[in-house]
This record gives C-alpha cells, structure tokens and sequence, in this order.
RNA sequence: CGGAGUGUAGCUCAGCUUGGUAGAGCACUGCCUUCGGGAGGCAGGGGCCGGAGGUUCAAAUCCUCUCACUCCGACCA
C-alpha cells in the first residue's frame, strides 16, 4: 500500500476525551473514530489489524474442530422469554419493536438463538458431540461505555457454543477450549492468566476468565505466588483464620460517640486499630410473607471489604446484593448506619470468618451516636453463622495451600463457562442416547472479545512514540520510506522496486510516497505511531553504498543492509511469524 | 441510575467573571524557500459558539429548560 493513496489519519495531539492510552493510540493512529458514545467505525488502518485478531482466532477455532455459523444480530424476543432472560437482562439489552409491534432485541450474547438451531437440527448422539462458533457483532447497551473499543456498546466478539451427551463430553470439549484459549492468546503475545471465574448471568456451573495483565484493566486477578490457584478476585476464596478467638479480656461498654460513623472515624476515636473493629452492614433478604423485604445484616473485620458477589450467593441474600435504605434500617433497628453493630440485632447476622475470630472488639450499639467496645461474640453478639464474605487481600493465604496472593489488574479477554443444561432445559433440547432414550442435552459457552483484544495488545505493548505491534497482526510488516526521493531519482526507482519485490514475497509494505512537503520526520512518527514493526529507509546516502537502513521499531539504532539482500533479509525475519 | 464536569473551526483550546462585529496553535488549499526526526514565509478556505426558550437596544458571554459527551461510583456474558 502507499500512503498517497491510503487514508493515513494520523493526528499530532491527543484526543481530549480518551483515558486510557490504548484508546488514545487508536485515535491518533487513526485506527477508530468515535460515532457516538461506545460506538465506533473502524478506519482501514485498524480494519486491518482487527481483521488479523479474527483470523487468528479463526484459525484456532478451526483447529480445535468447531465449526463457523452466522447468526443474525437482530432476535425475536420469544426465545429471550422461552430462556426467562427477557425479564432478567434489564436495560442492557436493546430491545425494539418491528412494524408489525412485534418486539426484538439486538443480541448481546447469542445462547438463545444457538440453542433454538440446536434443537431443530440435532436429534441423535450421533450427531454430538458439537462446537459452533461465529465471529460477529454484539450490542449490549452499557451504562457507562469508556476505554474506547475496550468497553464499548457495539464490538466484535467471537462465540462459541458446544453440545454434548454427557457432563464428561462437555468437560472434554471445556478443556480443549480452555487450551485454545491458551494458543490464541500465546499467538497474539500476550502476558495473560486464566482465572477462576464467577459465571454471573450467563449461569452454569465452572467458568474461567482469560485476562491480559495490564494496570489500566477494569478486573481484579488473585493468584498464588508459588501455587497453581488462580481466581477473578469476585470469586477467590478468603480462608478460614487459622487461630480461633481468644478469650473475652474486657468487660462490654456502651460509649457515647457522637458524629464517629466511618470505621476510620471508630478507629480514631477509641484508638485501637481498624483490625479491631467491625462494621454491620445492612443488606435486603427475600420478601416477608407480607412481600416486604426482611433485613440481613454482614458482618466484617474494619479493614475488609465486602465481596458482593460471594456474599450474593449465600442462603437468605438477595441477589444481586443490595444495599437496604436508611428508612428501612431506621424502621427495623432503631438506628441509622454509622452505629450498626452485631449486639442484640433480631435480624439474621451472618459474620466474615475473619471477624468472627475478633475478640474484644469495637462495633455499633445500634444506637444512634453510640459504641461498643470490648464486644465479643457468645458472650454479647449471637454468632450462627459464620461465611466467607470479604474480598481476598495481598498476603493472604492461598486457598490451595500453596504460597501467599498476589492480586494484579486485567483486561478480560476470554470467559469459558459450562453452562450445563440451563438453556437445554429451559428451551427443550433433546437428543436419542444409544438406548433410544431422549436426555436433555450438555451446554457449553466460550467468548472471545476480539476487538477488545486490539485495544489490550496495545495497552501491553507501546512505548512514548506510539504502537508496537507484534508482526503477525501488525496492519504492516514494514514501512518503506523513501528520503528526497524529488532531488534523488533513484531513490524514488529504488523504492517502487523494493516495494514490488516486497509484496511479491508475501510481505505487507507500506510505502511513505508521501511528496516533498512531509519532511521525513513527520514520516518516521507517523510510522511510528502506527506501530509498524520494522522501517526500511531510502536515501540518497545509503544508496551511494547501495545498502539500505533497516530499523525494528524497538530498536533505537538502525543497521545498513546492502541493497540487493534486502527482501531476503525481510523475508527471513518474517518467515517465522507466518509459518 | 446517583455525583461531578464539559460542549466555541477537523483536532487541542482561549474568549464568558465585567454583554458591544468570532480568536490562536495544529490540520487543510495555493505559491516560494527548506529537506535524515513532527521546517519557514506569504496568501487563503473553514464556525447557527450543542439545541430551544427568555432577559436586553444588543447574548458565545446572563437566566431557564433540554440534548450530547466525559469522569467518579453503582452495574456488567
């Protein structure tokens, strides 16, 4: 390709509205422009580089024996009401209307459509098992699009969905995708972790997350430092203290504390360590027979933080957990937040391990503008049941056994889950056994953000001046620059040749033919900026040696090469990448 | 959806407090000079100052309402 004829739309100043720098990138790149909030038009440049991610990821899927579908982005609503997620999905999902009032959705995931094609062709376990994927464009309606393509409204996600007789089947094929996953992700360079995962909405039962690692990631990632165990902080386990309480020390006293709420402000007040206070909070159960919501109180050590995912799961929480409102803790305890404790309460309390283990220990009197300090548990607080509420912490053990956590960011890339049979159930999808025998049939799902993928390579690797692409989805493997080719000729001549010869041996060139008003340095930043991986210049200079100047672009310093070994030279660095 | 903020040229922004003919840099067009790290000169093109109401002799500027976008939070296969 040559620039004069290319839309290079690079700019010099930075977008105003972009954060993070993988976003800042693509705009100035001139890979994407913003349409409207999370919706993006992919500008040839970064069409390019997409495309490549889909072929990679293409290739594996081949590999792994799944077979490529298209599935329509517009869905009937039936099949969202026949999986109950219609009621279920919110706002998220785009919902509209046809000219005939007939409703539909825009697909945010494609469970339901895949399931329906399922039943109505698969009938024999002759036929299973099966793995179908595409690799489409999804609209989920976010609240708070951001990061560019990394969290937008519209992308392009791959999708796959398999099918089987049995649990072992469906766990055979989750294994195979689990390394897929693996290969795709080595392919494109990434530093990455697959982690266990929380399965949310999607349901089923085991689910790993594929992350990037990558400071600017929106996920919290846990793993063991000597270990194996890897988890999505939603999901990691705290364990069981391994000390049990010591015994009471102080007598139970009720202090006046007036404007002391914040756990901070408690632990000031009586000077003693946040570790050695409790914080109460109030969270909505299911409905009284009344269908007025009962209260639950959870109960944490001051310096823990509530995970709500895990504490959503447990036996008398509402899911998804909520917080109650001030009017129905006043109307129930007879007190407001700030002075919530353990003692006394007549609503279910369940207690974080960690704090359950506290003795002597500073909580809320549920009083207003009153504490409690030398509480402790039997003697003064009902202690019943004890859980796993708290978000894990740097340090802490292993839930393997195995070395201490560590906990990182990153960009979720991947997510693998086995579904089981809740959309075979729910939507019929059934399948004759050898003993002629109908039996609900085995789901599995597996996603891939394909255009978030562009956006986390460039989050891992760029550097001050821009990109920097790995060759195998770099838009271009080399950027040809001519140098005063209007004073020099040969330049010019030297350049159409390479340029000829470049692309006749397979490798993607992009000659900077811009005229003599972009002065080489605009050139060489434009470059840069855009990421390609190696930088072939021409010049009068080097061609009164006949050698060229070759530069990868993580190089700081070029090295001459002589002319006529050029493509040979190129094509060997490349060659690697594309076997 | 709560909290905060911003809308002026393709981009980055000034101008608004204190109302009086719409600005700069970059980008773009033409000519000249320059030519290995984002060159210089001259001459140009380009804006319903997000939108709608209002106040005023007069509104980018003051008031009201709206829309859009961004950030923090909540939320999220």
């Amino acid at each position: 390709m040559r620039t004069s004829q290319y839309l290079l739309a690079t700019t010099r100043e930075t977008p105003a509205d972009a954060v993070v720098v993988s976003h800042q990138l693509m705009l100035k790149a001139g890979m994407i422009r913003k349409l409207a909030s999370g919706l993006y038009t992919w500008l040839p440049l970064g069409l390019r580089v997409l495309h490549k991610v889909t072929n990679i990821v293409r290739e594996e899927m081949d590999k792994s024996g799944a077979l490529e579908v298209s599935m329509p982005v517009v869905q009937p609503a039936e099949l969202w009401l026949e999986s109950g997620r219609w009621d279920v999905m919110g706002d998220e999902l785009q919902r509209f209307k046809d000219r005939h009032d007939r409703d539909f959705c825009l697909g945010p995931t494609h469970e339901e459509v895949i399931t329906d094609l399922v039943r109505n062709e698969i009938s024999s376990y002759r036929q299973l098992p099966i793995n179908l994927y595409q690799i489409q464009t999804k609209f989920r309606d976010e609240r708070r699009p951001r990061f560019g393509v990394m969290r937008a409204r519209e992308f392009t996600m791959k999708d796959a969905y398999s099918f089987h007789m049995d649990k072992a089947s469906l766990q055979q094929t989750y294994d195979l995708m689990h390394q897929t996953y693996q290969n795709i992700f080595n392919r494109l360079g990434f530093r990455f972790r697959a982690v266990e995962a929380d399965s949310g909405n999607i349901g089923g039962s085991s689910s790993h997350e594929f992350h990037v690692l990558a400071d600017s990631g929106e996920d919290q990632i846990v793993f063991s430092d000597t270990g194996t165990y890897a988890a999505n902080i939603e999901m990691a386990t705290a364990l069981a203290p391994a000390a049990s309480a010591p015994a009471p020390a102080q007598t139970l006293a009720k202090v006046a504390t007036p404007n002391v709420k914040t756990i901070d402000e408690v632990a000031i007040f009586f000077n003693v360590p946040v570790a050695q206070t409790v914080k109460t909070l109030i969270v909505l159960g299911p409905d009284d027979a009344a269908g007025k919501p009962q209260l639950v109180a959870l109960v944490l050590r001051g310096d823990h933080q509530l995970n709500e995912i895990k504490a959503a799961k447990l036996e008398g929480v509402r899911a998804p957990l909520t917080l109650a409102g001030d009017a129905q803790i006043q109307s129930v305890l007879g007190c407001l937040p700030g002075s919530i404790g353990p003692a006394g309460l007549s609503i279910p309390v369940l207690v974080d391990r960690d704090a359950a283990v506290l003795s002597d220990f500073v909580c809320g009197a549920n009083s207003d503008g009153f504490h409690l300090t030398g509480a402790n548990w039997q003697r003064d607080c009902v202690l019943t049941r004890i859980e796993d509420l708290r978000n894990v912490i740097e340090g802490d053990a292993s839930p393997d056994g195995s070395g201490t956590l560590q906990i990182r960011r990153g960009i979720e890339v991947g997510h693998i889950f086995q579904l089981g049979t809740k959309y075979s159930k729910a939507m019929n999808v059934l399948a004759l056994d050898e003993n002629g025998r109908n039996s609900i049939v085995e789901m599995g799902c597996y996603g891939i953000g394909v255009s978030r993928i562009v956006a986390a390579c460039i989050e891992q690797c760029h550097d001050d001046k821009g990109i920097i692409w790995p060759d195998n989805i770099a838009p271009f493997h080399v950027a040809l620059i001519p140098l005063n080719a209007h004073k020099t000729p040969r330049v010019g001549e030297v350049c159409d040749q390479l340029y000829r010869q470049l692309k006749a041996a397979g490798v993607e060139v992009l000659l900077d033919d811009r005229d003599k008003k972009t002065s080489p340095g605009v050139k060489f930043a434009d470059m840069e900026l855009i990421g390609i991986p190696h930088r072939l210049v021409i010049s009068d200079r080097g061609l009164e040696n006949n050698q060229v100047e070759y530069k990868q672009r993580t190089q700081s310093d070029p090295q001459m090469l002589p002319l006529t070994e050029v493509v040979e030279y190129i094509k060997g660095l490349l060659r690697p990448v594309s076997a």
